[in-house]
DNA sequence: CGACTAATAATGGAGTCCTGCATTAGTGGG
DNA sequence: CCCACTAATGCAGGACTCCATTATTAGTCG
């Protein structure tokens, strides 16, 4: 973090790492564009996108046709340059996906796992599925820049799982020293709920905000924010667990729907769906449900909001695909409790929503290293992709 | 918060705010020290710092005797170059302080006032405190470099103040416009719950904390979020009010206090400290009492706790004197209700707490100002004080 | 086909940083 | 009282990066 101070060989690399900035931001630019957003004269900018060229971070693309005068080149970052992992180690079901830097998908499975598997044949169901990817993607574990696995439960900050309710044996498990064996590349692991955050927030509904509650409603209900465009973990990584708070009452709250009087007989995995169809159609006793579940989830995303008061509390999680049926009541139970009200947004991320947030991390994770002032921004590893 | 790219002489103030900064942590340094702590050569480092001299940041201090080898100079960051003033505008009083860019109080003053008076004359005592101040301190208005007014009330993003219970025509008032009339430099306004906890984070008890959730125990409670060493605000600047929540019932909780049959006849403002001595004495119907209060003080905190996970919970406020009799029943509540349980420390700044905040969010200011890479890092103004 | 536009390429000048060596101001022992 | 030792100081020389300016080139438009 030691910013200033330094070499001129350092005030080159600042440069570069400037450029490479610019650069990331999507579109492609032409010199005179770089020069211009970073302030440096144009002579200067020439020599870095050239050095940048060199090494594999960025690459030129045909000119712009039709425009005045001599064509300019133009440069894009190569987002195919480096790829990431991202896991959502689930109770019922694992998911893996590769993207690129710039977060596409590359190539993305699921497995569904019985919760009560134990931990070795869950972790060689996650393997398995890495490996599936990584096939499909054409990659070598030595092409992987980051990883990131998210995961049920409580991590801390050395990224050790420490409380789990929802799978028997999970606890103490040590995902960076299991996926480390296999890349060498940084490990990072996080909860699941904190990760389907940071999705929306880069890549979600709240790509424009910084500061966010995340509402996963579901049978287990989580929730998670993120502040200032950045996770907030907590000291003990259990931020955003008001759902374990007595007066808030969320650990009963699924009994609402699921002691529907309608649906007595059905599976109590499908109940939730049956309450929110019989509520579109208007049923009473349905609308009644889920009147009484949105109250429940808004008392404690009330204490969320009155803490923080963030700009926008989005609304994700499986429950979230009856949002046109808990939108509503849960926008009118807020606003009866909170003192300013946020925006509330539905997700639409879906069921990828946590490992695109675990990718999304690893990308992070990346640039932090790479486009740290303080590292070497050496080569850019080559993957054995085609051009 | 464009670093990188630029100039040779824009390397060069990098450089000075290297120094600079290194010289900001208090001690005085050799230039050896400063070339090994910077990374700069000890020739830059000798330019660099006799660039700063000159500009008035730095000075020169008597080299130690008694050392092996020659003597080195040694220098210290001039914290008496400039001055900033705090201000807290309460209900009942308003505090005005003025400090160095250490923190260390140069002059400051009190003034009670009524609830009641209305807005001109509350603004007209604040301004004799503020006067008198400066009187004391030996300062024209152009040495004050930043003012920051803590105040009642939720106060937005623009420094505005929206929402007020406490003084009847309080809200609207446009402190920035007031004391920008006087001063020549920016004006702040925050909340003073918001200052209380930021004087913790920099000269209280959590010095050596990034996260904590700071508790104002007085009859209005109060609460504030300080986030990886910075206050957090909030999207409307409500952080902190989790005191709205019902389920809370912050507010009707010092009838628990002031509904103790012990003292049925004393005035209301005297009768929580009353109750505290007699549990201090162990009167059993007082202990209940701050039984009870705790109780209702632990939901609130909870939602904050599992809300963020902090580190550490620091009570204030007027309560906070009866710490040795409040604490315990607040931490065992407390610890039945979170997840992870976070150490809870007694504030020690006392009644000074939000002037000593304002002047710290003031000092960052500055220090935000003077020793951003973008900004120019002139000449110190120096003040009419004595060398 | 020529005028116009805007990017490219090349040169010279200025500023900052680093390394290395001789010099200087104290301390401590004989 | 003088001398060896220590650690900071002061002063070159050399290297690198950046900027401004000017001449050149590759397209479009009339």
């Amino acid at each position: 973090m030691n910013i200033g101070g330094g070499d001129l060989r350092r005030l080159r690399h600042l440069n570069s790492l400037a450029c490479l900035r610019v650069l990331r931001g999507a579109d492609p630019l032409t010199l005179a564009e770089v020069a211009r957003r970073t302030g440096l004269s144009r002579a200067s900018a020439v020599e870095v996108v050239a050095d940048l060229c060199e090494r594999g971070w960025i690459m030129e693309v045909p000119p712009t046709r039709g425009a005045m005068g001599r064509p300019a080149r133009r440069y894009r970052f190569r987002f195919e340059a480096g790829h990431v992992l991202g896991l959502d180690i689930g109770v019922h079901k694992v998911l893996a996906a590769i993207t690129d830097l710039d977060g596409r998908v590359v190539a993305s499975g699921r497995t569904p796992v019985s919760p009560d598997v134990p931990r070795p044949e869950r972790l060689a169901a996650v393997d398995r599925a890495v490996a599936a990817c990584m096939e499909t993607a054409g990659l070598a574990p030595g092409d992987v820049w980051a990883v990131t696995a998210g995961t049920v439960g409580v991590v801390d900050r050395k990224g050790q799982v420490t409380a789990v309710h929802a799978i028997p044996d999970w606890a103490g498990v040590d995902l960076i020293a299991h996926f480390g064996a296999t890349f060498d590349a940084p490990v990072l692991v996080c909860n699941d709920s904190n990760l389907a955050a940071l999705a929306e927030q880069r890549m979600g509904v709240a790509r424009d905000v910084r500061d966010l509650v995340y509402l996963h409603a579901g049978r287990r209900p989580g929730a998670a924010v993120v502040l200032d465009g950045r996770l907030h973990h907590g000291f003990g990584g259990a931020a955003g667990e008001v759902g374990m708070l007595d007066a808030v009452g969320w650990l009963r709250m699924g009994e609402h729907l699921e002691r529907s009087p309608s649906f007595a007989g059905a599976a109590p995995d499908e109940v939730a769906g049956l309450v929110f169809g019989a509520a579109r159609q208007g049923d009473a006793g349905a609308l009644a449900a889920v009147e009484r579940y949105a109250a429940d989830l808004a008392v404690g995303t009330a204490a969320m909001v009155l803490t923080l008061d963030p700009e926008v509390v989005v609304l994700g999680g499986g429950l979230s695909r009856s949002g046109d049926v808990l939108l509503e009541p849960l926008r009118r139970a807020l606003e009866s409790l909170c003192l300013r009200m946020p925006e509330i947004r539905l997700s639409t991320l879906g069921e990828n929503c946590v490992v695109l947030g675990a990718a999304c991390m690893a990308i992070d994770e990346v640039d932090a290293l790479t486009l740290s002032a303080d590292d070497p921004l050496e080569r850019a590893r080559h993957t054995s992709m085609a051009p």
